[in-house]
DNA sequence: CGATTTCCGTACCGATCGATATGGTAGCGT
DNA sequence: ACGCTACCATATCGATCGGTACGGAAATCG
């Protein structure tokens, strides 16, 4: 029943796995690149997991919970705005570390083979429900009153996400955080008001 | 000197090629894949094109020069906020073509593991170089005096930037067209003036 | 027509892909 | 101390990866 216990700390391969997908990618990620890092017997780490498509949905769930953290509780904020403000600043921050630039959401699986359909479109759907998400939040600030007559919620958090996909592009590319803060705080001058 | 003449059409067969890569992106494309579509076995696809990233990179010039050649036109047009409309509706244009979703600058090689480094690099130059070409476009805008003081030409053209590659990235989860030009369209009334 | 040059098609290369079979053993419960 | 269980490590699986060697055929030249 109970027999040898595992050797090695469940949630902390997954966070190394996870950093490993972050820098390149589903498909730039290879087993052996799992394993290394991870310091994961290959058996072992299909023993824990699965395989590596489970892997990886696990490290989508556990950047939900981790890194993009903020992106949910940039929608408790009390206006919009603040809202707006919370989700791009708190972006920057996460795309802009150095152990991986970019986002885990935006590149781990944007564009992929046949055999990745799978974690391409759990991770488009991931992005999907943030974009509801904000949307419905949106919508709950206009009933308050927070937009001028003619603003559409929904714009409003399908424009406020693709910045945020932007800045994670450019990100990829080493952009320094404060030019994507400058970016966030021109973007932040136009809100509807 | 003068053998036989190959039999199929070089610029077609690159386009196809073109296709495939858009679609599913550097690593996500066998080089099954791409024999298959463009008709042309692996030794004739070698002996014309190199091999799989010279081809890919021949695609890369092919896509600036065709598909994103309204990235270029746009820098022509006679004021900054001219060139910041027609850059977004012809992105919106691009990006939701049938035939291939998304932006191949953007998706092609945005993360990639260690045997793709040339790919990803010179996919985040070209789009330095176009963010860059805006910049220096916003720059004599500036000195027009299209912009009130203050406004940073190069911030804007970052802004520019992410935006479009935000559509990109919506647009690879099947956005439609209009949905996407509501941004833009919502994106340019924040424009400064 | 013959010679030469280049291309096409098949079949194959070593390397690596994701995923497992197998045996030895460390650890827990009794 | 013993037996059972589940984990670890090695070695390997078939499939596919990107890339080529080679022989026969097609087209242009003289």
């Amino acid at each position: 029943m109970t027999g040898r216990p595992r050797a090695f700390d469940f949630d902390e391969a997954l966070e190394r796995a996870m950093r490993v997908f972050w820098r390149h990618g589903y498909e730039g990620t290879a087993l052996s690149d799992l394993t290394a890092a991870m310091g994961v017997n290959r058996p072992s780490l299909y023993a824990a997991y699965g395989n590596k498509e489970a892997l990886f949905l696990r490290c989508l769930e556990r950047y939900h919970r981790g890194p993009a953290r903020h992106a949910r509780e940039a929608l408790a904020e009390p206006t919009a705005r603040a809202v707006a403000e919370h989700l791009l600043r708190g972006t920057v921050e996460v795309v802009t570390r150095e152990e991986g630039p970019g986002c885990l959401l935006v590149h781990g699986a944007l564009a992929t083979g046949p055999g990745a359909e799978g974690v391409r479109a759990e991770s488009a759907a991931r992005r999907a429900a943030h974009r509801e998400a904000l949307r419905a939040r949106f919508e709950q600030a206009a009933l308050a009153g927070e937009f001028p007559p003619g603003t559409d919620p929904g714009v409003l958090a399908d424009h406020l996400a693709a910045l945020t996909y932007g800045l994670a592009v450019q990100a990829t590319e080493g952009a320094p955080p404060d030019r994507l803060h400058l970016i966030a705080a021109h973007a932040l001058r136009g809100w509807p008001h």
